[in-house]
DNA sequence: GTCTCTGCAAAGTTTTTGCATGCAA
DNA sequence: TTGCATGCAAAAACTTTGCAGAGAC
């Protein structure tokens, strides 16, 4: 799957991927679409749709779609982990954790070729734990 | 947050949940739908998608986010993990597969009071596989 | 009888797409 | 120059919501 299916380095592009991989907020489209736009301001939204999906099929980035109805976009690609407050949703990277999942090498399962896994624990923040007013 | 949110069992609600728990594909809102009105001609999208929602809060049944635009349901609740094509889509259960995950217990992780985990591989299903006409 | 839940339809949100133009190679 | 990629805007796709009436308890 890893393959340029682009033929173009255009700035957008350049852009996109340059502050996706600078925040460290898993930002949905229109999040980034927003910071995008301080630097490119006549950038449009169904330009960031299309190279966040071209980026992801590339590799270069990591599409999360388990977050939430809005999509989330993650520049860091190597194996990492997230968790998810079930009620304020905010999201975030679970450093160092290990698991036999990333020593075990899985090749196939089920008939499927394997290319990768992901990993989400889901819980209650600090903060939305402390206000459990709700 | 497994905790009833709705007060009466209504035959909607009743219908939904037999059918999602009879069905092993994981079905989305729409699919349900279709399905629920055989047996229940009058039902509306919005009243499927109200009941999955208060089912999932209720525990009853699972949301699984994770799997492209459009959320899929599940009606087994018992820890279970996934595999999806990248190419077709198709998400189907892994059985007994097992990982450290399962048997260690964790109850925090960065401060999150953890409630559970999803699991989910990806790769290329059989039939993708075999027509690399694509 | 009360009050939650439903059906319907409209609105909201997120994502995709068509087309003329711009720009990287 | 060539044709891929962009900006714009409209449309599509998915989900939520307001309201009057129905039905569970």
């Amino acid at each position: 799957m890893p393959g340029l299916n682009y033929r173009r380095n255009t700035q957008q592009r350049q852009v996109i991927l340059e502050e996706l991989r600078r925040l460290r907020t898993h930002p949905t489209a229109s999040e980034l679409y927003e910071q995008v736009r301080q630097r490119l301001p006549k950038i449009s939204l169904g330009t960031v749709y299309r190279n966040l999906e071209l980026l992801n099929q590339a590799g270069l980035i990591r599409k999360l779609e388990f977050s939430g109805a809005e999509a989330r976009f993650d520049g860091e690609v190597t194996d990492h982990y997230h968790v998810r407050c079930t009620v304020c949703g905010r999201l975030q990277d679970v450093p160092e954790f290990d698991t036999d999942l990333r020593r075990r090498q899985i090749d196939s399962l089920c008939g499927f070729e394997i290319l990768g896994h992901r990993l989400e624990f889901f819980g209650i923040c600090p903060g939305c734990r402390d206000s459990t007013g709700s």
